[in-house]
RNA sequence: GGCGCGUUCGUCUAGCGGCCUAGGACGCCGGCCUCUCACGUCGGUAACACGGGUUCGAUUCCCGUACGCGCCA
């Protein structure tokens, strides 16, 4: 079985697009077969190596590999011109010498007589004076082809059969007088040599196809098997684009989603294993996909359940190679050269593994976990007038640090004996202790278990931030601070 | 405007005539766990668009209506 994706490279990897990609990749992975690849870049002007580039890496980094390389639409335009004329001979196609002047007249007419337009096909049969005489006159024609009154029926696999009366189709142009193939024409040429078996794309299409099934016919081509899936939507119930906020592959993962996250997500928008199954692996995706599983209505793009299944994949990652790919965003954030960040990075490795369950975002390390590489320059102000309102605090901050500076080894274990102890000689709860020296060494409420934290920061950190909140809190001007999240 | 496609909790979905008092997940709300925040866990909230048929019985099949989306203009 060989199957396509077929990206205009107009724009970056959208999301709709990539899940198609998706889908196709499961499919052929499922049956053993080929995904392949077909840049649909007739549009030269609107197509641009660095949009091909851009679709490639966001496949890439979806880690959807492809099996043969990528086919050029652009590089092909002798091949449907001499397919179109192939039409031509056989009587299915013909040439068309009507201008845009004398169609738009047409058009304004049927609206007039408030009828629906239909090119009336009054080219079909020009004789062959009438044809020199337009050549003469310097007219350039299009092919267009030549539907003939019937049914014209297939069956797809998402929504079964599917039929049009031919009245409705108009005689469609093939080949544009530039000499440029119309999608029609390039789509079912290149689907037949390239030996698809299967079109499994989106729903936008199923109004396309029974032309394209008409051309298989007129060809003597067999026809693939077709498929064709739901569309993506916004929130608002239309079809996903910018104002929507990010719609490309690439955004996401700059965001710090990981492409585990966003293949398994965007597999569930549209199709279901058919059980509960949500978090799943490709190769399980792969063994459970089929395409009677795809579902008939579009879906709606909810970003705080693909950030909630991202979150699932950052907690369960194995630890190094989560602190490899947050790596990159601490070094954005806090403007780290390479050298830097390698000198960082098994330092940054505990940070992770103390975070990864607070986290959605690769991108929120950073911000989450700030205090682990600067010291607070504010304090949570509901913390403060909770945590440092006592007056001992203090003096038991100060206690704490001399406690903690005697520490060996400074270890989480050994951390908390001694801030238990001290807690108990003072004749308070160790939460007395525990909440105001979080505050103190963060600025913050919330966050890792105290000792751990204590321990990945490093005694002398620690013991110097809490002497320094001693002294805030004593002096009485404490810093506040908002919640950076 | 014509044609096509679609319609189960706010969202993603299971369901393919009786198993449905409609299941799961996200979100939201609450309990537990706990040094806090998370994680985890337990529980709650919430849907078959509407109207006709077919059938002993319809979320499920058929036909309309409404609404949405798409394609062609």
């Amino acid at each position: 079985m060989r199957v396509r994706f077929a990206p205009s490279p107009t724009g970056y990897l959208h999301i709709g697009g990539a899940r198609t990609a998706v889908f196709n990749y499961l499919f052929a992975r499922k049956h053993g077969g080929k995904f392949l690849l077909r840049i649909e870049d007739t549009d030269l002007a609107r197509s641009g190596q660095d949009m091909v580039q851009a679709i490639l890496d966001g496949l890439t980094w979806l880690g959807l590999s492809w099996d043969e390389p990528p086919v050029y639409q652009s590089s092909r335009f002798p091949i449907y011109r001499a397919r179109a004329a192939e039409l031509v001979e056989k009587g299915r196609a013909y040439r068309c010498y009507c201008t845009r002047e004398e169609l738009e007249r047409e058009r304004q007419e049927a609206r007039q007589r408030g009828e629906g337009y239909r090119y009336s096909g009054r080219c079909r049969h020009l004789t062959a004076e009438q044809r020199a005489a337009y050549e003469r006159e310097g007219r350039k024609p299009v092919i267009r082809f030549a539907v003939e009154p019937g049914v014209t029926r297939f069956y797809d696999h998402v929504h079964g059969e599917v039929e049009i009366n031919n009245a409705q189709l108009d005689d469609f142009v093939l080949l544009r007088s530039d000499g440029v193939p119309t999608y029609h024409l390039a789509v079912v040429v290149d689907d037949h040599e390239m030996g698809i078996t299967h079109v499994i794309r989106g729903d936008d299409h199923l109004s396309n196809t029974p032309k394209q099934v008409l051309l298989y016919e007129a060809f003597g081509w067999p026809k693939p098997e077709f498929a064709h899936v739901p569309l993506i939507l916004g929130p608002d119930r239309k079809r996903l684009s910018k104002r929507h906020g990010a719609t490309s592959v690439g955004e996401y993962a700059s965001k710090g989603y990981l492409p585990e996250a966003v293949v398994n997500f965007i597999a569930l928008l549209g199709w279901s294993p058919g059980d509960d199954r949500e978090i799943m692996t490709l190769d399980e995706m792969i063994q459970a996909f089929d395409l009677s599983g795809i579902s008939k209505a579009s879906a709606i793009f909810d970003e705080a359940k693909l950030e909630w299944m991202n979150g699932v994949y950052i907690s369960s990652y194995d630890l190094a190679k989560l602190a490899e790919k947050a790596l990159p965003f601490f070094a954005r954030e806090f403007g780290w050269d390479e050298e830097e960040a390698k000198r960082q990075r098994p330092y940054v490795e505990k940070v992770v593994g103390l975070l990864k369950f607070r986290v959605k975002k690769l991108g929120d390390f950073p911000v989450v976990g700030r205090y682990f590489f600067t010291d607070p320059d504010g304090f949570e102000a509901e913390g403060v007038r909770k945590h440092f309102v006592d007056a001992d605090v203090p003096q038991w901050l100060e206690l704490l640090a001399a406690e903690l500076e005697r520490c060996e080894p400074f270890e989480a274990g050994v951390i908390e004996r001694t801030l238990r102890d001290l807690a108990q000689r003072l004749g308070i709860k160790a939460a007395q202790l525990i909440h105001p020296s979080r505050l103190a060494v963060t600025g913050r409420t919330g966050g890792p278990g105290l000792f751990e934290l204590f321990a990945v920061l490093g005694k002398g950190v620690v013991v110097r931030r809490l002497r320094r909140a001693a002294e805030l809190v004593r002096s009485g001007a404490v810093p506040e601070a908002e919640l950076a999240q």
